[in-house]
RNA sequence: GUCCCCUUCGUCUAGCCCGGUCCAGGACACCUCGCUUUCACUGAGGUAACUGGGGUUCGAAUCCCCAAGGGGGCGCCA
């Protein structure tokens, strides 16, 4: 058995869309899991967006999401060169082919592929004109998703612009034939373009692929697939708002695909060995960006401490609340508190804030519902005395110097932690309030005590 | 317009191929309550779907047909 060859054929364009991302995903999962190969090739026959800059958008982000090419730029390979503005010479040598063949025509200074069948002509309500159409006979093509569908086209259609340029229908043709590709996994939106391909592959007398045409991503809401500027679309903004990439990679994976374990939330390996083309979804999947949340924070929870210090820590200098001259220990133990709890990186500055500056905000919202119940200055005024008096500052120490208090003013130990967290932190939430003491420690927890009370 | 693809909770989906175990399961989101010793959290619970209509069958989410709805293609864009 030969081996399996997939490939990825992205055009530069500035920017990587999020279904781009997973139509590569799914080329480079069929590949990883069947022991095949996967290339990248860059489709880079538009001259105007043409640079390297575009081009580098494309391997930053396929690197980033962690998928490696066994073929193409930056690495090579036999099938090359593998950037189609380099292949101008393979497209002449099947051109000749094709010629060769007579299945081409030239007219206003194009070249046309020839359909065979009874001619006709009729108005087009969508060209809004009269046209040339063909009976052809329908071409089968057996798709690993869809499984067989039938199709017919009715009009030739140009392989080569008047001036010169192969279009995308020819030369993604000829370079899956001459590079050998045994899978083409795409996007749906190129299932009724694929009898124009078969019906090249068939005057080639080359093999045709096997096919794989996966769902659409739909916008969150409104009609249409997700185009690149709906929120969420694009892979840069991921990259910007500290989106851990195994999570991206994870979620996109759920879009149109479920582990047959029944796991959400699992490593890429685990992907790999489950990932089958027959199991992913004919339906297209609409984006949610809550859920694609969610599964980040479950990799987030998931790091080992280091790793995710190792990740954070740029975040926070980057805010400018750590500097080299932080305390590692402070940071790492802030650190560990905070990964329990945190929803994503990008929230982790404003998340710890106060324990790297005591310039912190008071959140007015948490401030009101505290009141609600008592005036927060005096219960923490009622508590001063007891803080002065912690020890080891421990669970048992906290409690009870919490509880002493309660008593000692006929209050109930809940009526202090809610001030208590509020005086130290400004917010109304955050870790378990023990570890904020603990971390913060007495005397940082007493200045701000007493700050709060207006002492 | 025409051709192709699709159709289970708001969303992602399980189940569908091999009809009965499904008055349809999970997850996200949402809502409620609890922990009244907090919480970005945690625990418990809740609302919520087989697009509609025909057929086949003792029996259909599951098979067939039609309709409707959604998506995509129809370019000398890719």
């Amino acid at each position: 058995m030969s081996t399996i060859r997939t490939r990825f054929a992205p055009s530069p364009t500035g920017f990587f869309h999020i279904g781009s991302a997973r139509t590569a995903l799914f080329n480079w999962l069929f590949a990883r899991h069947t022991g095949g190969k996967f290339i990248l090739r860059v489709e880079d026959t538009d001259k105007e967006r043409n640079n390297d800059q575009y081009l580098q958008v494309i391997y930053d982000s396929l690197k980033w999401l962690g998928m490696d090419w066994d073929e193409g730029p930056g690495i090579g390979g036999n099938y090359g060169p593998y950037k189609q503005s380099e292949r101008a010479d393979v497209y002449q040598d099947y051109l000749k082919k094709l010629t060769a063949t007579g299945r081409t025509y030239e007219k206003d200074g194009a070249i046309w592929f020839r359909l065979e069948g009874e001619r006709y002509t009729e108005y087009d309500s969508f060209l809004k004109k009269e046209v040339e159409k063909v009976k052809a006979a329908p071409v089968t093509i057996n798709d690993l998703i869809r499984g067989k569908v039938e199709r017919a086209e009715d009009r030739d259609f140009v392989i080569v612009r008047n001036n010169g340029e192969p279009v995308f229908h020819f030369v993604n043709v000829v370079d899956d034939i001459a590079m050998e590709m045994t899978h083409v996994i795409r996007g749906e939106d190129h299932l009724s373009n694929t009898s124009k391909h078969v019906e090249l592959y068939n005057a080639l007398g080359a093999p045709v692929p096997a096919f794989a045409h996966i769902p659409l991503i739909l916008k969150t809401d409104g009609p249409g697939k997700m185009s690149k500027r709906d929120r969420g679309a694009l892979i840069e903004e991921y990259q910007s708002r500290h989106f851990l990439p195994a999570a991206v990679r994870n979620y996109l994976c759920l879009l149109g695909w479920t582990p047959k374990d029944g796991r959400e939330v699992l490593p890429i390996g685990d992907i790999i060995d489950q990932f089958e083309l027959s199991d992913v979804h004919q339906a297209n999947a609409r984006f949610d960006e809550k859920k694609m949340a969610f599964i980040n924070q479950q990799h987030l929870r998931a790091l080992p401490l280091e790793t995710f210090a190792w990740l954070a820590t740029p975040v926070l200098q980057q805010a400018g609340l750590v500097s080299d001259t932080t305390n590692e220990n402070y940071l790492q133990s802030v650190l560990a508190l905070c990964q329990e709890k945190l929803p994503g990186l990008e929230n982790l500055a404003d998340i710890s804030r106060y324990f790297f500056t005591d310039d912190f905000p008071y959140d007015e919202e948490a401030r009101a519902k505290i009141s609600k119940k008592s005036d927060p200055a005096i219960r923490i005024r009622q508590l001063i005395p007891a803080l002065e008096k912690l020890q080891k500052l421990d669970d048992a120490d906290i409690d009870a110097a919490i509880n002493d208090t309660a008593s000692a003013n006929g209050a109930k130990p809940g009526d202090y932690f809610a001030p208590l967290r509020f005086a130290i932190s400004g917010v109304g939430g955050g870790p378990h309030l023990h570890d904020v003491v603990r971390v913060l420690g007495k005397d940082r927890v007493i200045a701000r005590a007493k700050k709060f009370t207006g002492e």
